[in-house]
Order: structure tokens, then sequence, then C-alpha cells
DNA sequence: AATGAATGAGTTTTCATTCAT
DNA sequence: AATGAATGAAAACTCATTCAT
């Protein structure tokens, strides 16, 4: 069935890469094989290949899709709401799976790609954050703390799912008020 | 059949574990191979199975090295102080190798035990600062949130050794001063 | 479905059996996928299999090509001469491709049809040689030497372009000479 | 069963090549699996590997021993009749099986190391009889012709195994005698 | 106690070929 | 006539683990 529209090659990549995340999620990413990704999908080994070149580039599609979700997320309005609005999609099935960041974050160790592809997520939301400016010298590394609580966030989230995740927000957001007011 | 010392015995096996850890800091858990170990730490492959029963063996031991390393560091004194030392550490020799945190939640994915290795650590630190007692009611989920800056900044240090370790524990001590401020 | 003229047919044939070839020449038949014919003939893989049932036959079609050119070539006149005459031919843009020859080689030892073909290009030499009559009892012997000279040419050239192909050629027409006159 | 004698290491090298050596002269290279050879030898595929890391480095090996068995048979005693016993033994137990050079030579192709392997056996031939230093100038055209001749009859033989081979090495006999008496 | 040769199931990936459009 | 998406069997190669010595 050759000479098919654009949309049908979009979907049919979509449906192979959700089908890799959801492996990836559930077994981990070494531990899912090429088989179980076919298996999981319905379609072709030799198709997937067609979409993509190794399992490797399907980890790195999925980090970009998350990437520009959040940057979507993180685009207008306060940042903080928008911060705390992410914290609260984590778990959720509007935010990415967080089992799927702990695969993502093995990988950077021995992939200089993906590393710097993980890196870049975190640079620019400082750079989103820094570009509303009201924050003072110390804001970087303050920002770099409230996304270490949004990965902090994501590990406890993959690990127990039953994780009383309001409270964990509504305490950064304690957090969050003391530091504006205390500059003030 | 030579009868060895205890001493010897513990020393092999810390020699072992060693090399794996080294390995799997800088492959990944899933990249390195047994053979990897081998060559690294210099003894047979037998050898190695006597001291391990398995891959998966090797690292839920350096888990455990992990949390009995942090139980000693948050023992005594005060609370926050002993915090703010673990988070000092992240990134030198003293402290564990943030790269092989994130093997070991890569697997936490996969593995109940390994989930529930990981999870007693979180646990016993909540217990910890709980048992303090300084705290009020929202103190639990106040804790889970520096948790979640300590695995953040775990995250963070294995993409970008060149990080500024200090602005972010001096953010987290300004962070943690206005929380006590504000309850006093 | 539009009819076209055998014209247009037999120049698609060629278009693809060239492609193959150069394929073939360039990278070995094994090492040459379908893809890349595809690729380098720029139609589509299913025409490709209209013309040609399979890899096999594209380059049986190939050694048929380069047989009907050798009886061309050995038809009339002096058979020392055009013997001579093919072997200058050798690594030249008018012979076949010395490459192409080592492919078509290998190939005979796993297809008894190969190799039926392969062999018919040297019995037909042989008769010829023998039709022309001048030759005494030892002649097939010495025919199939002659033929052994060009089949090793072909290999030498395959594996050195800057070859001295003038010198060996001359080199077999003295032998040729003292062979004649030996028999005078 | 570690810690095994250097000959038994050697003895399963030769057995893991000689098993290669007939699945591709059986079946040529590239149709040759590794699980041919593997059943073929009665070892495991890993162990295969510990020996050789993939076929290309089998099939060079090949080479190398059949070099070497040359050089042995060319080393001593009169040039002409070291080169008519090479040809005499072609299509026999002792000499290589032609069928094998057929597939060497179509990996040369594709494969510059292949190439410089091969070339070095001819070069080295080449040196071999100049070094004997009885042939005058046009000596190397005459040399690279009896090499052709030498490789057109292994050719010769994969093709018909039931060929008088000792009609043509008589009529290669002649040939050279008529040279040799020529130059007088 | 220590070795390392040996295993074989499992992995990722390729590719000739088909057929709905 | 022509396309190219889709197939799936088979390929090369890896690796955790065992066990005879």
């Amino acid at each position: 069935m050759p000479k098919v529209t654009e949309e049908h090659l979009a979907a049919r990549r979509q449906q192979i890469l959700d089908a890799a995340a959801a492996c990836f999620a559930r077994e981990g990413f070494h531990r899912t094989s090429m088989t179980d990704i076919v298996r999981e999908c319905g379609v072709s080994a030799g198709l997937v290949y067609r979409y993509f070149s190794s399992k490797d580039e399907m980890i790195a599609e999925i980090v970009r899709e998350w990437h520009a979700h959040r940057a979507v997320a993180l685009r207008s309005g306060d940042v903080a709401e928008n911060y705390l609005g992410l914290l609260r999609e984590v778990g959720t099935a509007d935010g990415p799976d967080p089992r799927l960041a702990l695969q993502v974050w093995a990988e950077t160790v021995r992939s200089p790609e993906m590393r710097a592809l993980a890196r870049s997520g975190v640079d620019s939301v400082r750079q989103a954050a820094g570009a509303v400016g009201e924050l003072p010298d110390d804001a970087d590394a303050l920002v770099r703390v409230m996304v270490a609580v949004y990965q902090g966030l994501l590990v406890q989230t993959a690990w127990d799912e039953e994780l009383d995740n309001a409270a964990f927000v509504d305490a950064v957001r304690v957090l969050l008020e003391r530091v504006k007011r205390g500059r003030v």
C-alpha cells in the first residue's frame, strides 16, 4: 500500500513510539527487546526500522517530545504557577511517565548525545526562568534547585504511585512564597 | 584448597565491587558486561561468581553500601547541617558517584526488589527527620521535597561535572533558613 | 495502465541492469542490497521485480551479455588476434568489469545454474578455437591455458588498476608466436 | 575446563577454521551462516567468536594459510618445476580448494584489506621468481602471465572436477620449455 | 581458592520480496 | 506502468553464567 498520506506516516510513527515508551516504562530500556516493541505495536520488525534506526533513536525522540511538552507548559503566564502546574502533572496521564525519565537518565551516563539532550532540557528551563527577570543574583542556583525538586519528584513518583503528590506540591508552593516574601 | 583469612575475603569482595562500580559509572549497568568487570578487577569470571551471584546482586550491594554511608552521615547532630553536608559531598570523592545513582534508579523500574531497596533509603531519611521532632504537620512533605532536592542534585551533577555545587547548596541553605524563620 | 513501446521496455531493463552491475562491481554481489540497486537506478523496488525476478537473475543476465559480447569479438578473422584483442580490452570501458567476473565466479560455487552458464562461456571459446582447425592434438589443453590466462588477467586487473596491461599482452603474444613457430 | 594447553587451543582454532573452509567451499562465503559453521565444527557459537571475531577474519586467515603453503612450495629448487608442481596440486587434497579461491576473490572487491592480502600473494611470487634471476627484461610480465595461468586453472577446476588437469599442466610445461629455448 | 574455556539462548538488525493502491 | 509500505525469516554477534580442572 504505497503512496500513503503524510498523516498515515505520522500516525504510524507515533504508534511505534508509544509502544516503545510503554515497554520502556514497564520493563526498562535495556530489558525491552526490539521484539517486545514489535509485539506491542503490532507491526513488523522491518517496519519499525523504517521509522527508527535504533532503540537509541526512539528514546531520544521520546525526550524531544517531552521537552516540547514542557516548553509549551512554561511558555506564558506566571512562571511559578506554570512550574507548580508541571509538578502537579507528575504521575498523571498528562505528564510524561516518570519511569521513562529514569530510563533516559541512565542512558545519559554512557551517551554524550543523550547527556547533551538531557542538559538542554534543563538549560532551557533555566533560560526561561531567567528571562522573566524577577529574580536576583542567586537566581540561577535557585532555579536549579527548583529543577532538582522536579527531578526528585519524578524519582519518587516512579517508586511510589500512591505518593501524596498534592502535599508535596503544597510544600513546594509554601517554599516558593517564603522566597518571594523574603525578597520583598 | 587453601583456607584464607576473613580479611582477604572481604578485601577481594570490595575489590570486585569497586571494579563493578567503576564500570557501571563509566558505561552504565547494561552496557557493562561481566567480562568488563572481570577485566577491571583482574580476577577470573568464576571467582566473581563466588562473591556475587549475579550482576543484579552487585548493584544491590552498591546501594546498600550507599545507604549505610548516608545513615552514618545523618546519625547525630543537627539534621539540617547533616543534610547540607550530604549535598556538599555530591560530586566529590567522599560521596557516592551520581552516575551510579542513575543506574540504580533505572533498575528500580523493572525490579521490585531494587525499588523496595531504593525506597527504603528514602523512608529511613523520612523517619530520621521525623524522629527529630522539630517539624510540624506538613513536615513529611517537606522532607520529601528536601530528598527530591538531593536526588535532583545527583542528576544534575551526573550531567555536568563543572556544576557550581556550592551555589546550589547555598540556595538550599537559604531556603531552609526561611522555612525555620517562617515557623517561629 | 498505459501501454508502452518495446524500446521503452528494453531501455528500462538496461537501465536497471547497468545500475545492478555498477553496484555489484563496487560492493560485491552479496553486499549489494536490492535497496542499493533501487537507489542507483532510480525506479521503485516493485518495478525492478517486473523486469527481473530476483537478484540472481540479474547477475545471470550480466553473464549472458558478456558471453554475447565475447562471441562477437571472436567471430571472424584471426583467432589469435581476436584473442589478444580481448586481453587488451580488459580493464577498459569496452570490456566487462573484471570485478563483476569475480562476483559471478563466487556464485558459481553454490549455484549449478551459474556454474553451467560460466562453463558454457569457456566451452564455446574452446569450440570456436577448435573449429578454426589450425591446432593439433594438444590444442584443447592449450586453448584452456589461454582461457586461463584471460581469467587470471581479469583477477589481476580487478586487484590493481595501475597494472601494466600492455606488457602482459605483449608477453602473451610472444608466447603465442613461439607456439606457432614451434609447430611449423 | 580452563587452563588448557597451547596445543588444545591451536587444535580448536584449526578445527573451527577447517569447518569454515568446508562450508565456504560448499556454499560460498555469503551463503554460509555462522550457524552453518557452528553446526559443522560442533562447538558453540560463543566459542567460535573467542577464536575469530568475524567471518571476515576467518577467510583472511584461510588466505594466510594458503600463502604460507605456497611460499614453502616455491622456496627451494627449480622455480619452473616448483611452479608446475603447484599446478599439478590444483584440485587435489594437497592444494587449497579452488572454490575457496573464488570466494576470497569476490571479497577483494569490497574489502581493501582482502585485496591487499590477495595482492601480496601474487607480489611475493613475482619477487620469488625475480630473485632467481634467470629471466630478462620482460620477465615480470611473463611471471604475471604464469600467475594468471595458475589463477585460471583454479577457476576452471572449481567449475569442473573432471577436468584433465594433466593435459593442462603438460601444455604449460611445453610452453615454458619453448620460452627457455627461445631465449638461448 | 582460583581459573577461563565453553555454553546457547537471546539480542539487534538487515533484506529479498510482495502486493494494495 | 509504477509505487513504496510492509513483511518476517534469517543473519551476525553478545553475554551472563557454569563447571571441569
